[in-house]
DNA sequence: AATGGTAGAATGAACATTCATTCTATATTT
DNA sequence: AAATATAGAATGAATGTTCATTCTACCATT
């Protein structure tokens, strides 16, 4: 087996297994076992648990952001691109629960929080297309003249509600219902 | 110090010590210091770590509850009511950060993973004020007709993620946003 | 002195991490 | 080509730490 390939069993298992029952459930003995590999070896490819966990978290976010590009165009009007970026946003995570819950996981907990922070508040070039719209927006005047973050608040607020509670089997989302909650949440944010 | 209020010293030093750093962080010997009482002692009082974690979400519940309550007149128009209760919600949320992040802590962990917010929602005949609301909105074509778990992540998505942003210290929520973010979910269930 | 309640030390289980040893694949020599 | 040497990758038992929970000696009250 391949270094790369070894690399990605470690992540692949440790994505599983968090996920499904949260950091302090997943050892990194269960971790190795479920990877085929001896506990050691994730020690050749991580330096601790914590270096593991961020990556998991880096991969996953590389690809959820290339995802939701996908047939991105950035001629059509701001309420097409929102619609198209909310809804293919929402496809992902029902496509792929583990990534969410893994993402959820995160955020909740030390690792994320401070992510966040780092993120919103340092200034490194912190670009991400849904705050480009969002500024484009308030600029001509398309969108509520609100901080980006309450914006943020706004689109991806419900997004996770339901999410979640697709996720747990609580609703069962139609096209239809993901259509109407992506033009609910423009209506929250459109200017009137 | 009487029986009961050795409990309520156990049971905030809990909330505090596990709302600021999290279930695993907070062992039950640091909780006992902080409650000025000896590790053992807890165990008169809870049978185990878990009992005392669930003791404090039903009480959370219980007191968010009825804070939300107050001031409520049924008379008003729905608009009005939903921007009351809203309001008062994150009002009630900035004002008791810890509970917040207990109740978020409690909500991603295995402990509330089968509450869940069928509590809030009143999905088990267990009447919610929410559910009420939404139910005489559809009826009355004031509110969007969705199903009412699509309108509670319309509703309070937004609100948690202010909340988050706000306990994180990413936003200082003004009242003028708080009106703003209130209006704007109005705005996303109501019905054009 | 007997009772009831409490503190905090003792216990053992779970876990992340380390490291001495074994294995494997490639290079080097014959 | 076969035989041997070597680097570095992989292993998993051992270690030290952190906790939840239990146990015992002590204190206050009667």
């Amino acid at each position: 087996m391949k270094h790369t390939e070894k690399r990605n069993e470690i992540l692949s298992a440790a994505l599983e297994l968090i996920s499904e029952q949260g950091f302090h459930k997943a050892p990194m003995s269960m971790i190795a076992d479920k990877a085929g590999v001896g506990a050691g070896t994730i020690y050749i490819y991580f330096e601790n648990k914590d270096a593991l966990i961020n990556e998991i978290y880096l991969e996953l976010e590389k690809k959820i952001t290339s995802a939701i590009q996908e047939g991105y165009s950035a001629s059509q009007p701001i309420k097409e691109r929102f619609i198209h970026l909310w809804i293919g946003l929402l496809q992902y995570i029902i496509e792929h629960p583990l990534h969410f819950r893994y993402m959820e996981q995160y955020h909740n907990s030390p690792y994320g929080a401070s992510l966040r922070r780092d993120r919103i508040l340092g200034k490194t070039g912190n670009k991400s297309i849904f705050k480009d719209l969002f500024e484009e927006g308030i600029t001509n005047h398309n969108v509520k003249d609100l901080p980006i973050i309450m914006l943020f608040a706004l689109s991806f607020g419900p997004m996770v509600f339901l999410a979640r509670d697709h996720t747990l089997g609580l609703i069962k989302l139609q096209d239809g219902h993901i259509t109407q909650a992506a033009a609910a949440c423009w209506e929250a944010i459109k200017n009137k």
